[in-house]
DNA sequence: TTCGATGCAAATAGTTTGCATTCTA
DNA sequence: TAGAATGCAAACTATTTGCATCGAA
């Protein structure tokens, strides 16, 4: 089991929670994979070596994961959410092809601090990719209005 | 019916699309509203006066007029997207509450600039809002990881 | 009068919930 | 062994689709 995995078991063990099966191996294969993977994916992959666990209980695990700060959320405009342990980066998603790009949260400071200041707005920018097109696919007529940048 | 209204059906008309009732109906109300309308609400709306119109039109309809580049279709983290005619501002949404925040493209360029030389991604903020928190709900615990901006 | 647009019903994707049962601490 | 977590089925929200019919040009 990865580091960050068993960092993360014990950080639930040392708050009370109870670590369970369904538990255990969402943690590790988030921490196995660098993918983005939704909770179907999840499951699909678990359901390999345990088919008991059922689709509902990754959902309910990764609510939890997230509530407790473990797990983060993104939303994609299409498609389902993804999930991965908590990090610094954020997501750039294809509108065209889907693929994911993990860029630095750095990259956004100047934005985050310019929203707080003009709007008194707290941008989360980990809670939703930023969508747009990747480098095989900018060419293309956007998926949106003329006008739009 | 407001001027952009009748720009807007003028230019279906001149592309040789049909302007029919829910087309009309869709147009005029979006025009008309400055609020963040819904599929659902847009449908609600119309059907004080046209209850024939059937929500699965209404989708047919905002899919088109999207297509024809006269209608912006914003995603949200949670909720429904919705929908307004093409205009140039941005969307910060709340966390918490849920309220819309309208904000000029401008605040972005810088960072969609330095994300087509930095990545070579073409960012598309019209197509789906930026979470985070307004500054009502700006001190509660983040819908986010610990380590999340 | 033709073909694009619509009404309606049914299907779909993603996610959530209720409840009886199981299992961790 | 108490209460949290799970399995399963069913509900739910947002959206899409198939098909017969209608209506704008």
């Amino acid at each position: 089991m990865s580091e960050q995995a068993s960092r993360t078991l014990d950080a639930l063990r040392a708050d009370g929670r109870r670590v369970t099966t369904a538990r255990r191996l969402v943690v590790e294969l988030l921490a196995r994979t660098s993918e983005h993977l939704s909770a179907d994916d999840l499951a699909l992959r678990i359901h390999h070596a345990h088919p008991e666990i059922h689709l509902s209980t990754v959902y309910r695990t990764l609510d939890s994961l997230h509530e407790w700060g473990h797990v983060q959320h993104v939303h994609q405009p299409h498609g389902p959410s993804f999930f991965h342990l908590a990090g610094a980066h954020r997501h750039l998603v294809c509108e065209r092809c889907g693929r994911i790009r993990d860029v630095p949260a750095a990259e956004f400071d100047a934005l985050v601090a310019r929203s707080r200041e003009h709007y008194g707005f707290e941008l989360h920018l980990a809670h939703a990719a930023l969508a747009g097109r990747c480098g095989n696919h900018a060419q293309e007529t956007a998926c949106t209005s003329p006008t739009a940048t």
